[in-house]
DNA sequence: TTGAAAGCGCTAACAA
DNA sequence: TTGTTAGCGCTTTCAA
């Protein structure tokens, strides 16, 4: 049986009071007692009771993380290391993470509502915001701690990190019109998803700039998987007229669409242009290696974590919005040299 | 504030001990007394506080997973595949599941021991065993319940899932043989990693059956990533003699490789054999797709995680340690035609 | 069939 | 500087 508080108050000779409040360092126990005390307790090997005090403190001391993941043999590298972001920070601040993983719908906000009503966490991390993103709804209106990874349309009334991706495929745009790529495609994930939204709109103002544009026939809505983006990119290439460059709103599409390049003997970088965003650590090592958009994922999930905490805390937070400026990464997959190549 | 217990036994008129047993299904209840609770209850929108609960029960309903990964910018798809299938498990059984990384060693070790010690989990899920596990060790050591993931090299007397990834193996170096691949190469990860024993045993155990054999400059020690078989695909590309197959002890590792042999201007398939282990989803949408071996992860995150919560609640396994067959996947990087070829 | 009381392990207001 | 007491929300003896 593990040592209590009891336990080492009664070796001790104090009470479970004075005990307590050496262990806290509270200024009103006599300096004797206290290294008494921390010996004793060393010495016995003890350790607060984490539920007791959480019960007692009334905080679960817990975040809560709900990955919105279609079908079992979810493989997104990036929510693996978003969720290390968040878990590791988590960690130092003495925070537990809670995780699962629903598919977006009913049963995803019944994984929400029952952990709130339950008590078991004291915020949440809310992923992959979309354009009216009923979670963020929900917490806004019992006013429950929550820090967003991404915006949503409505009012934006609450704290998130998100990076300006709009911004992002505005250059990775001007980009592929800059290495001679043409006609030009998009794999966009379902337009419900925040993000999807404004890597579009980037992705088109660019184009305009560059003095290109997206015609409707090249416009392509996928799934995110590698799959979609094979899948979709084998229909662009199917066209009388297909594309010469595909822009994939996330790099697990990009690798996809590349198979499909590779698969009908086109010369990538060459012939045809394929892009990515998020570049996630495969990104760099694929074949030919992704032109694509940097986000500091696991930074990310870290800086998450920390605002809902003090968001938690009640400390005030210094920024309440935080949008970070993407940076491209220019490699093979749209003709730019790598090192590695000279 | 949350509605308690006491709130309802209030406003049934009853106390709070009657509460408790109506909602618990107890028999000694009137019927009458129990709807009227139960009516109650839910419009009040009572939630039972799970701290709480647990506190009383002296059980945390927690599952603990440490994952060992090296370096923050993880992205181990097989790491969160295996993550959802515990985490939907645990959710199936009403457990948390409790996620941390470390890297191996003293930082892992402790956050064993933390939690132990405070009794945050009632279990763990240990995986990617080593062949003398110090987790295991301890684990043992204290009576604490867990479940691995793999074998160690000692003696067996826990509960475990393993893959027979040495027939896994064995069967792979034959397969390569048979295709005509002669002059073979493997990448293992660091061999204190107990699976790497088991594959890289099958495998000279299946190339000995051809009538082939491992020679030492051709086996290279890396660290599961990708970046680690591009890099020693590429040393064992430089060689005078270079090797005509390479099987690689993970997927990943294989995708480097594959990008190695792509960079040296290799027919993959034709003048070199590549292969991987794991099947994670990527694999089939590589290029060219990998010949690996399955491992149904999802599944096998499921089953540690049941075996582990019957574990704890002291019912009996009907199986104690388990050994699953694996089964080969043939695809294009050994040179075998698959259906979108034809 | 029900309720009072004890207790899980801890913290904190209050009194001494 | 220390101890007494109450209480976090719940379950479970035990007695009525």
């Amino acid at each position: 049986m593990a040592v209590t508080i009891k336990d080492v108050a009664q070796r001790v000779g104090k009470s479970v009071t004075t005990v307590s409040r050496a262990l806290h360092g509270y200024d009103d126990v006599s300096e004797e007692t206290r290294t008494l005390v921390e010996k004793v307790a060393e010495e016995m090997g003890y350790r607060p009771n984490t539920l007791a005090q959480r019960l007692q403190k009334r905080t679960t001391d817990t975040l809560g993380l709900v990955l919105p993941t279609f079908g079992p043999r979810f493989s997104d590298p990036f929510f693996s290391e978003f969720l290390a972001g968040i878990g590791n920070k988590a960690a130092d601040f003495g925070y537990d993470l809670l995780v699962s993983t629903q598919p977006p719908g009913e049963r995803e906000m019944h994984a929400y509502k029952q952990a709130v009503e339950s008590r078991r966490v004291d915020g949440f991390v809310v992923v992959r915001t979309r354009m009216n993103d009923e979670r963020i709804n929900y917490l806004r209106g019992i006013d429950f701690p929550f820090v967003a990874f991404g915006r949503t349309h409505g009012e934006l009334d609450f704290p998130f990190v998100d990076e300006d991706s709009q911004h992002g495929m505005r250059l990775m745009a001007q980009h592929i019109i800059q290495q001679g790529f043409h006609r030009v495609a998009c794999i966009a994930p379902e337009p419900d998803l925040m993000f999807a939204k404004y890597r579009l709109d980037g992705f088109r103002e660019g184009l305009a700039e560059a003095g290109g544009s997206l015609e409707d026939r090249y416009l392509k809505y996928s799934d995110l998987t590698q799959r979609g983006g094979y899948e979709k990119a084998n229909e662009l290439l199917a066209m009388d007229e297909p594309p010469t460059a595909i822009a994939a709103c996330n790099d697990l599409m990009a690798f996809g669409a590349i198979r499909a390049a590779h698969e009908q003997g086109l010369a990538i970088g060459e012939e045809i242009a394929i892009t990515g965003f998020d570049d996630i650590p495969m990104s760099e090592h694929f074949h030919p290696p992704l032109t694509t958009v940097n986000q500091p994922i696991y930074e990310i999930g870290g800086r998450v974590c920390e605002m809902l905490i003090h968001h938690i805390q009640g400390k005030p937070l210094e920024e309440e919005q935080v949008i970070l400026k993407p940076s491209l990464v220019l490699r093979e997959s749209t003709g730019v040299e790598t090192e590695e190549d000279i």
